[in-house]
This record gives structure tokens, C-alpha cells and sequence, in this order.
DNA sequence: GACCGTTCCATCACGGGCTGAACAAAGGGT
DNA sequence: ACCCTTTGTTCAGCCCGTGATGGAACGGTC
């Protein structure tokens, strides 16, 4: 039986859909008066000012002096109240912990990480640890309200539920880790959700950052997995039970190299980070050394390539055309309009991104579809968690109504 | 800067929405009495007994006798009028112009399809024939208001201006399709559409059809060329410039066969027609003879198969193979609940589905992922124009009152 | 067959949210 | 100073969904 897709409105249903609306706008497009609202909308002018106010009660807008210029009564903008609603992101990596706090506008406004070996500590341990960051961060969000929690995680996650389903790097398989974080919280579990880490990325990208609005865009991330989020239409691709994205052992060479999975020539074979330690470092190098972090290395290999060291050159433009290739399968498939990429090969961009754009350009279908954007990530790192910070955050924007109100008495007298 | 996604609401939308939703639920769960639409909505009874009253007087619905069985008084079933509005569906292909019509139930209520060299005749005289077939297809629409046309093209479309980009097959490049037709036909050119084939028959796959209401559904097309129509979550996937689907062209093998387009191993050049009719005939066989029907040929084949040909059979298995191996690429990264497998490939569904799904059920990343169901089009050949019909329906669906309202005057009084 | 309970549907006063016009407010131009 | 322009608020009005009420239709029961 499938699922309806659209609930029937009803008046209440209205009015958050203008709110929603007011806040989107006020978000892409930075503070407008209230007649500009009123034209972009095609609302009255009468209507824009009772959503306005409204909204001022919640704390997600607030007055942001007066419009210079132009003749007539110059306009009182209003503009996003930052301080109003806080989105936190939770991240589960194999060697820490991580929490991110953004504002209304998508500024991360807190951000710590804790080492934390995942393996060892197990699962149980992990949550405590997770759910003690989190807490932390909660702190941090004094006056405003915090409208969720979103946790990444790397791997293969039931949303609905908020149960990590498998994750084989961190060893878990059926964690309900919203379930564990609600009750060591004591924050609402609804407002608690789970996601993979690459959809998050991608959500981070498209929701704040240099990309930020683009409806078309896919991000890949570059670790010892390789992994994509995809966003279509404006809306991230979970497919029918939430695996969407699993292009690592995408088959590109029937004859390559065996691969983990068991079969061979998987994307992940070509470009997936052992691939790259493998290539330009023989054994005993310290770039191949487990024991070394994973920035340490690049760091290391930055400085080869800087120094024009010929075999680390060659592998990372190997490595680079591999990457083009299979970005150049997402891209016909799906025509985005930009392609991030994430993890280590933004970490080298300058000799891995070149020779993948130039794959990529080569193999588009039609010269239009080769003016697809492939760029490394500016979060880094941190996408992941600044993706969940700002997913948790994105249901105030789609439903204000749920922001308390607060007392209207916020400004001294004159 | 980006499209603000969703426009403000006002009370005519809200309007819009509801009756819109009505229309929809009852296409999905066939006929329901208003107190059932009431529970299912969260609606007032009162509400839907004025939204029904409205769209009757559209001819949108009707009422379909009363309800049996229970206790009570039975309600009366408000079904769709399934004569009140027509979708019209057009398909330019190199050999042939064609059109369907469907009611609002689905169902194909006329279909007509002519022989027609579109190389030979050049682009506008095959507008004008196109536009004398549609024409006649009107006329068929006697008391049931035209919603909309929308036209199949095998190529790349603009379809924000209904114009053929680049067609190479038909040797079209820019084209003002829409255009044309709106002018030759006198209809109004905001309800005439033009769309990607493989978009229009994904489309069509899941509006009607046994995988209706599937939200994650690829249709892939075999023919010389292979292309894709992707539905996620419910939507048709674009991409950023409307070329999404170009799968023809993944790079499979980087060793593999020369393909047209210049590169080596393209998807196309193992599992598209060509590569069929040089696997498994010799020059000289019937089956390589270019002027003889697609459907004569492959009845040929599947005859030899019947009979237990080996080299036949052994050229299907390898082909059916290489089908599986490119679609389990596009499963791990969409994860669609069905893969819909149309063109040639459904007229030869025992000998190259089953190698598929052996292909992509080893291919799934997980075993969860394996669950996809990889199935021949039953819509067959005239996928493309039943999904054009359907989206150009689809505009009544999501906004009822551009329906013209009739006098209410329609049944006769005891 | 009369009565009752149940369910369905139409009607109507009510209320919430958007609208359009009128009006006060705040600036620039002459 | 005066006028013009533009902004934002106020208010009556309208539209649409709501909940209550009541008639209608049917099964069950005595």
C-alpha cells in the first residue's frame, strides 16, 4: 500500500507553511522589511506583519533596524534572531566523538571533539560517552531553544527508528541509538534522529556553505570506505529502505584488484584511502604507518607532491582519474550540478581533483552536462556533524509553530 | 541565487491542496464514502462533504452507489468520474508518431499509432503529422475536459520551454516542440509539455501499472541506446539541467569494446541492441537484418531460445549478466525498491532478467539491498506515451479547480 | 412491526486566518 | 512648510474549516 504522499491541509497547517515560508526566505535572503516580504510572497501586507509578529514571539526573528536609501518611509527590517533555536550535531567516528552547535543562520556556534576509541569501548560505553558530549553541548545552548539532536554515524541507519541497522567499521549492528541517547538525556526522543554520515555531509553542503541552495548536488566522501549523499530536486535521496549511496564497490574493472566484499574492481579498490597508502607508499613508509593519524599522513603526503616527489605525483594523479571515472558514472546518472568531494580528497585537492575534473569532463554525455561542478568540501572534516547540526535544526523551519513563546518583553524602554 | 522552493500559501491553495488530496486518494484507494475520507484526512465530515460537492460539479468525481454491510447507515461512495477529464499522451520515435489517452482511473481509453519516417520527413513536417494525430486524438475527447498533452521525445529536453535540445537519433537539435503544436493545434500551450522518454515511461511505471505508487523505481530502456527514468521518494529525478538517466555511457570496462561515443566499455556497448544482435547472430542472419522489424527480430530470437539454440542462449546469459552488473551500480546508489527493465529487454524477459537478478542480488551491498525486484515492463513498448498521458493528467490531480465546472444538472430525477 | 442504536450526511453558527482599504508614521524633495 | 512616496498597523469583511445538531437510512431486538 503506498504511503500518501501529502497530508490534507487544514487551517493551522496554513499558517506554519507562511511561517516556514517567512523564516526560509528571511534565511537564503538576509534581512528584508516587511514590504518586501509582502511582494516576494504575494501576501498582504496585513498578513506578512501578524506572521512577523508572531515569529518575534518565538524568537526566531527580530528587528533589525531600518532599509537606507530610496524615498518614502524606509522599511524596519527583520532579520533571522540567532539567538533563538539551536540545531545539534552528534558525531560517532572510530576514533572520537564530536558535537556541533549551529545557529538559525548556520553558523556553528560551539564545536568540540573527544578521542575515543569506539572499538574498544563498545557499545554501550560509546552512548554514555556520546550521550556526556551531547550533554555538554546542551549546556552551551543557554537561552535558546534547542530544536533536535542528529547523530551521524558511518553506516547503514533506519531513520525512522533511529537505529543504527550496520556499521561495520564501528562494529554495530541494531544499535537504537536514539533510544539510548533519549533516555541518558532526558531529551524529547522525537526530536532525537540517527542518519549516515554521508547524507548528513550532503545536507551540510547543501544547506549552509558555498553550495548552500544548490538542489542538484551529490557528495562523496573519501575515507578506507567511499560513500555518497545525494540531494535530487532539493531533497536528499534515501531510496526505498534508506541505503541510497552505497557507491563504493561500484564494479568499474571486471579484472581489477579483490576487494574486501569478495569481488573485484570495486570503486572503493581504486580510490578508497588503503588504495591511496598502497600506491605511493611502499611498507615501512611512515605514510603507510596505522599507528600515525589519518591528517598526520596527509599532511605527509602533502609535502611530497609540494616537493615534486614523482611517484607520490603519479599516484595521486592515478588515483585522481579513478575518482573521475566513477564520479563520472553519478554524474550521468543523476546530472547534478555539483559534485563534492569530501574526506581525504579534499585534504589534496590540488592533485586529486584536478585529474578527477578532467575525467569527468571527458566522459559527459553532452558538452552541457560537462559543466558539472567538481569541487573539494570546505567543511572538511566536520561536514558530517554540521549536516546533522543543521538537519536537527531544519525542523523549526519547517514547522515554527513548534518554538515555545516566549514573554514579548525582550527590549528596554527608551 | 537559488529557487525559493515552495511558494506562500493563501486560502486558494489551501483549497487547492485539500481537493487535490481527495482526488488523489481516491485514485489510490478507489471508491470511499465521505465519512471514510473524513477519518483518513482529519478532516471534518462537513469539510469533505463541500470538497466532494465541488469537485462533482467538476465532473471529477461522482457518487457510485452506497456502501454495504455494517451497521448503521451506509454511507455513499463518492468514486473518481472517470469521463471527466483526459490526459493525452504523444511519442515521436524514429519509425513511428503515436497517442494515448487515459482517464482519471488510469486506464488507456484510446490509443492510436501510425508509421512514420521522421528522418525522411524532417522536422516540421513531422509537427505537422504529430499535430494531425493529436488533433484526431482531441476529437476522440468529446464531453471530458483535455487537461493537457505531453509529448515523448527520445533525447535531451528543455522542459521548462518544451523544446528538443538534442535528439541525435532523430536528428533533432533544438526544436520548439511545444511550440509547434500548441500553434497547429489551437491548444494552449502552459497545458502542453514535451519530456524524455525514459522519464515519461519511469513516470508511467509508477503512476499505473503493477509498480504503482513504488516512490523508488528506476525504468531503464533497451534499445541501441540505453537510458534511464529515475523516480526517488516519489519524485522524477532532473537533475540540474534536465539530463539526469544518461546511463548509456558508464564506463563498465576499461578494456572493453569501442563505443561510439569514442570511449571503451561503455554500458551500451554490452547490453544495448547492437551488442544483442552482433552476440548472437552472424552477418547474414535474419536477425541482423536492419530492415526488418525490432519485433520480427526478436521474435526470432526468442523462437531460437525456445529451441534450446546454444549459441542464442549463450549470448542472452552474457548480456542478461551485463545488464545485472550496470543496474546493481545504479541500485547501491539509489536503492530503489524495483528496477523496471523496459524496451527489448521485456520482450526477452526468462533469458536475460533471471542472469540480472543473479547479478544484482550478488552485487548488493547489503542483504537488505538484494530485496530489489528487477522486472520486465509490462507497458512494453508503449511505456512512454501511457506516461505521457499520465503527467499530463497529473496537472488536474495537483490542482483541481482549473477544471472547468459544469452545470450540476447531469443525473435524471426519480 | 415498533423501537433503538449506529452511522452517514447536510446544515448552520462560529472562529481563525487572509484581504483590501483606510490611516498613521517616517522619510525625501521642492 | 508642504507634498509625495513608501511603510506598517488597524479594522471590517470574507472564505474556509469546525463542531454541534438534526434528519435519514439501515440493522438488530423484542
Amino acid at each position: 500500500m503506498p504511503v500518501m504522499p501529502e497530508q490534507p491541509t487544514d487551517r493551522a497547517a496554513l499558517r506554519r507553511a507562511n511561517l516556514a515560508w517567512v523564516i526560509r526566505v528571511l534565511r537564503e535572503q538576509g534581512g528584508l522589511s516587511r514590504a518586501q516580504l509582502a511582494v516576494l510572497s504575494g501576501l498582504s501586507k496585513a498578513t506578512v506583519s501578524t506572521l512577523v509578529a508572531e515569529l518575534t514571539t518565538r524568537r526566531l526573528v527580530r528587528s533589525g533596524g531600518v532599509a537606507a536609501g530610496g524615498q518614502g518611509r524606509p522599511g524596519q527590517i527583520v532579520e533571522l534572531d540567532t539567538d533563538g533555536a539551536r540545531g545539534i550535531g552528534l558525531e560517532v567516528h572510530l576514533d572520537h566523538l564530536a558535537a556541533t552547535s549551529v545557529d538559525t543562520a548556520g553558523n556553528v556556534v560551539a564545536d568540540r571533539q573527544v578521542p575515543f576509541d569506539v572499538l574498544s569501548a563498545g557499545v554501550e560505553r560509546t552512548i554514555d560517552k556520546l550521550a556526556e558530549v551531547a550533554g555538554k553541548e546542551l549546556g552551551d545552548v543557554v537561552g535558546a531553544y534547542p530544536a533536535g539532536i542528529t547523530v551521524s554515524v558511518p553506516g547503514l541507519v533506519d531513520t525512522g527508528r533511529g537505529v543504527v541497522r550496520l556499521a561495520p567499521r564501528l562494529r554495530w549492528r541494531e544499535v537504537p541509538l536514539a533510544d539510548g541517547l533519549a533516555g541518558r538525556l532526558g531529551f524529547p526522543l522525537d526530536r532525537i534522529s540517527v542518519d549516515n554520515d554521508a547524507n548528513l555531509a550532503a545536507t551540510a553542503e547543501f544547506e549552509a556553505g558555498g553550495m548552500r541552495g544548490t538542489a542538484d548536488l551529490v557528495y562523496v566522501t573519501g575515507d578506507f570506505g567511499i560513500g555518497a549523499g545525494v540531494i535530487a530536486g532539493g531533497r536528499l535521496v534515501r531510496g526505498s529502505i534508506g541505503y541510497a549511496g552505497e557507491v563504493g564497490h561500484m564494479s568499474m574493472d571486471p579484472m581489477g584488484p579483490q576487494c574486501s566484499c569478495g569481488r573485484r574492481g570495486c570503486w572503493e579498490t581504486q580510490v578508497g584511502l588503503a588504495a591511496l597508502f598502497h600506491a605511493l607508499a611502499a611498507p615501512g613508509d611512515p605514510v603507510s604507518d596505522p599507528h600515525r593519524s589519518i591528517e598526520e599522513r596527509m599532511s605527509l603526503i602533502r609535502t611530497r607532491a609540494e616537493q615534486g616527489d614523482q611517484r607520490t605525483l603519479g599516484a595521486l594523479h592515478q588515483i585522481g582519474a579513478a575518482l573521475g571515472v566513477g564520479v563520472s558514472i553519478v554524474v550521468n546518472l543523476l546530472s547534478p550540478a555539483v559534485v563534492v568531494l569530501g574526506g581525504y580528497f579534499a585534504a589534496l585537492p590540488d592533485w586529486l581533483i584536478e585529474p578527477a575534473r578532467i575525467e569527468v569532463a571527458a566522459r559527459a554525455v553532452v558538452a552541457e552536462a560537462a559543466a558539472v561542478r567538481v569541487v573539494g568540501s570546505e567543511l572538511g572534516f566536520t561536514a558530517a556533524r554540521t549536516g546533522g547540526a543543521l538537519a536537527a535544526l531544519s525542523r523549526v523551519f519547517e514547522d515554527p509553530t513548534q518554538v515555545p513563546e516566549r514573554s514579548e518583553k525582550t527590549e528596554a524602554p527608551a
